[in-house]
DNA sequence: TAATGCATGTAATCGGTTACATGATTCA
DNA sequence: TGAATCATGTAACCGATTACATGCATTA
């Protein structure tokens, strides 16, 4: 998924400013799963308006700077509806912390361990996070869309996982780097 | 992480040869975390050995093309493990199929279903894949290596919760679909 | 006979990140 | 006073993917 179809899928939930997008892929919904910076969204958005997939109005704040809303035209909704009837890709996971932890034992005892716990900190993070979103419009008694739930539940389902994992077998691992090499039981 | 320290992991574990290394991104032990492409692989691999952190045996084979073996020098132990003593990057997950689904309204209902079926299905696959190394190292009685231990270990966890998740909310989203947005219970 | 696995490598291209440039407001 | 938030955009650079080039052996 390229950032071009990224912005499509964000204006088709509605207008939205390049940073307002910028936030989708930090704090939105999209946030676990997908990202993109400024540098890549600005000239997204300037190709989806120049080729008349989307228009811009610009409007005018006081004491900020102007900003710029954009909106779908239907030839853009006719491109985003194209966009995800393709197949897609198959999940991309990249952890460099697992990576670290795979070779635990050329690395200090204390480094391990602070790298384990911050690693269980931060999907703890996440999984609040979202899970916080999910209660705000439970509470709200908003309009729950199917495929939007399921996608914000799985993200607190595996981030919960995850953390649960590390946690229960974190004393496990910081043993078995005080003793040399075991065989399997 | 950049290929050339991910050569470098790999090597750390013992020589291997390009083809080798392609293959621990792909079934190998990194599988579910990193990955790498041949077109990215050979020219890291030329660098090490520009650099001097590793060398490289050219070996004769019956029938075969003949394969150059890449062994780390001792710079490239020394170059590997201040690799290892970075500040790692916080894990990125990238998943077309949650994107799709998460605007699984506007898709035919045949469409989520073979998506969430197909996705459940590779999941599963996964971490019967990692299962089956896991108990293949146990069965042995192989060495059990801590760190590398609790990484395949986590693959398993983490994969199997996503599966489950998608199984258990699968109906519900198809039903959801069919009707019109509801309020939360 | 066609596809897959083994085996190495290059080149074009491309998408995206990082850093830079600008600037007002608000909060600590 | 310094940092953070809001706000848009450009340009250099870079890393990596894709496709190409080659070729033999085995398996279906």
């Amino acid at each position: 998924m390229d950032v071009k179809t990224l912005c499509l899928a964000v204006l088709s939930q509605g207008e939205a400013t390049g940073y307002e997008i910028k936030k989708a892929f930090e704090e939105g919904p999209f946030a676990h799963f997908q990202r993109a910076s400024f540098g890549s969204i600005y000239p997204a958005l300037s190709k989806l308006l120049a080729e008349g997939l989307a228009e811009a109005e610009a409007r005018e704040q006081d004491g900020r700077p102007d900003k710029k809303v954009y909106r779908l035209t239907a030839a853009g909704r006719a491109a985003f509806h194209r966009a995800i009837g393709q197949e897609p890709e198959p999940d991309q996971l990249r952890s460099d912390v697992l990576f670290l932890l795979y070779f635990a034992r050329e690395l200090p005892k204390e480094r391990v361990e602070a790298l384990i716990d911050g690693y269980i900190a931060s999907y703890r993070a996440q999984a609040d996070r979202i899970e916080g979103c999910r209660a705000e419009r439970a509470a709200a008694g908003a309009e729950i869309d199917p495929g939007k739930w399921l996608v914000s539940g799985f993200g607190v389902a595996v981030y919960r996982a995850a953390a649960d994992y590390l946690a229960s077998n974190r004393d496990a691992l910081l043993r078995g780097l005080e003793r040399p090499l075991e065989a399997a039981e």
